[in-house]
RNA sequence: GCCUCCAUGGUCAAGCGGUCAAGACGCUGCCCUCUCAAGGCAGAAUCAUGGGUUCGAUUCCCAUUGGAGGUGCCA
């Protein structure tokens, strides 16, 4: 066996890939590349009650999707196949009858109905339930086989210690020991034909040769348990490295029963896939020796190393996500912003008539995330009702009176552009303003909030007629002078 | 209940016996500015509690509290 690195993210088909799931895959997919090494994919499909359909396919897209690129899996093969652990289904009754034989392991005919009624007595008394270990003591290996023989349904069990300790040692945990006693003979191989997980995954991962196993933290009590079995068989445990869940809050985990994004989800809503890469890596980890924070998924390999884990779960911030994701979108070339931009404005505004890469230019560096594009622009569809308090703003000294002052005062100027450009508008419309006696932004607020009807806007007044066009800008500002004559009556009598 | 694990601002975090306890998001203020955003500057905000060990604890140990996970023929 060579000592290369192989690492494995081994999901089960129950659903989408949840951003606690992503995480690790990310984190397995690092410790393999950082070391040169293999990243495998196994579906872990041994409940086959639990199954979702289209799952399967889901996980594969979203892997490709996130660009974690696997060596070996199910739709793409290699050498320690198949990878499908129901396509394994012959292997393991070869284990587990081995641990049988050793005497780590037991054949156990007793129904789930009897040991339910046990687990619900004890559980009434308040006292942790245990398999009693009756079948090991009063069924001999040769009635056993017997049994089996002449059709009867069965299980195998592992045959754990009553006294002593067990332990693994973690990567992240460092040593964790607990007493045999406290365990429980758990279901090896279950009345299907098919391993339980505790069976499968020391198997498969012996079997295909992974040097490093990863998983989420509810693994982590349990895998003193695996190691007993490793040493069963005589085989080399792996390194573990266990991962604490990704939280929702301070004690919830993330979960789409209560609405949280998978990562398709946030994809969909205009995420881009290296900002959720870059976020989900520092959540719970962080590089040694840098106060970076923005990093390409070749800059994380580089820098991945798992003594930067937290061994606390981590709370999904999505206001980090968001500037994250501002970030990137900043560092797009203006033409990708552009062809990802597109379809969302095209939801509000018109195909034709208006200069949508120039206004890709004004958003480009405003849009955090690409599902607040239609409310941002949809004003430049149809001019929203506005209140007229709009125009009163204390910083740009502008008042009522200003306002309608400003509106007059513009509208012939603009008349005389000869070309609707956003120079010749900033050129003609500045060179005039010195002679309105009023300050520039005195004249700009009005105008912009006349033609716009709206406090906030991407980009300045000049953009804005430049955007609208000169019919659209005069017919919008006519309205807006007008409605403003109204509430200015003694303006207007002056 | 029992077992395992965890504990630095609101959030992500650096720290690994002696620091004025980094940095980022968010928040507040200021600057820039025709609005917003971006950018720049400044600010508020943290070592869960109680015992030890030590000349000295955020850092080591114990307890408490809080939280997570496990306790399935689920993974």
């Amino acid at each position: 066996m060579s000592d290369t690195v192989r690492t494995r993210f081994a999901p089960s088909p129950t659903g989408y890939l949840h951003l606690g799931g992503l995480r690790t895959a990310l984190y397995t997919y690092l410790l393999a590349r950082k070391a040169h090494g293999k990243f495998i994919l196994r579906i872990e499909d041994t409940d086959q009650e639990r199954e979702v359909p289209g799952a399967v396919d889901l996980i594969y897209k979203s892997m490709h999707q996130a660009g974690l690129d696997y060596d070996e899996g199910p739709d793409i093969g290699g050498d320690y196949g198949p990878y499908i652990q129901t396509q394994r289904r012959d292997l393991y009754p070869k284990y587990a009858w081995q641990l049988v034989e050793s005497g780590h392991a037991y054949c156990c005919f007793c129904t789930k109905e009897e040991l339910d009624a046990q687990r619900r007595e004890a559980e009434a008394k308040g006292e942790t339930w245990k398999y009693n270990k009756k079948c090991l003591h009063s069924v001999s290996l040769e009635e056993a086989k017997r049994r089996i023989a002449a059709g009867e349904s069965y299980v195998i069990r592992q045959n754990v210690p009553l006294e002593g300790k067990a332990s693994f040692d973690d990567l992240l945990y460092g040593h964790v020991e607990v007493d045999c006693s406290t365990l429980d003979d758990n279901v090896l191989l279950k009345a299907d034909g098919l391993p339980t997980y505790n069976f499968a995954n020391v198997v498969d991962d012996h079997l295909m040769a992974i040097t490093h196993v990863t998983r989420g933290t509810e693994y982590l009590s349990s895998a003193p348990k695996y190691n007993l079995l490793y040493e069963a068989f005589g085989w080399q445990p792996p390194l573990y490295l266990h991962l604490p869940p990704v939280m929702k809050d301070s004690t919830r985990k993330l979960s789409k029963r209560y609405g949280d994004p998978s990562f398709e989800d946030l994809l969909a809503q205009g995420y881009l896939k290296e900002a959720i890469i870059n976020f989900i890596a520092l959540l719970g980890w962080a590089p040694k020796d840098t106060n970076e924070e923005i990093f390409s998924m070749e800059d994380l390999i580089r820098l991945f190393d798992e003594r930067g884990l937290n061994k606390s779960p981590a709370i999904f911030d999505m206001n980090k996500l968001t500037y994250f994701n501002g970030v990137y979108i900043r560092r797009l070339d203006p033409a990708a912003y552009e062809e990802i931009a597109r379809p969302w404005l095209l939801k509000v505004l018109p195909e034709e008539g208006m200069d949508l890469s120039r206004l890709c230019q004004l958003l480009q560096g405003r849009t955090e995330v690409f599902s607040q594009l239609p409310d941002m622009v949809r004003f430049l569809a149809d001019m929203p009702e506005f209140s007229t308090d709009l125009y009163i703003n204390k910083k740009s000294k502008c008042t009522l009176e200003i306002a309608g002052s400003a509106l007059a005062f513009i509208r012939p100027v603009l008349e005389s552009i000869p070309e609707w450009t956003e120079e010749k508008l900033h050129d003609v419309v500045m060179e005039a303003i010195p002679e309105s006696g009023m300050k520039t932004s005195q004249v700009l607020w009005p105008f912009r909030i006349a033609i716009t009807g709206q406090a906030a806007t991407p980009g300045g007044a000049f953009e804005m007629a430049y955007l609208l066009g000169r019919q659209e800008t005069l017919r919008r500002l006519d309205a807006s002078a007008q409605k403003l004559r109204l509430v200015l009556p003694e303006t207007q009598n002056a």
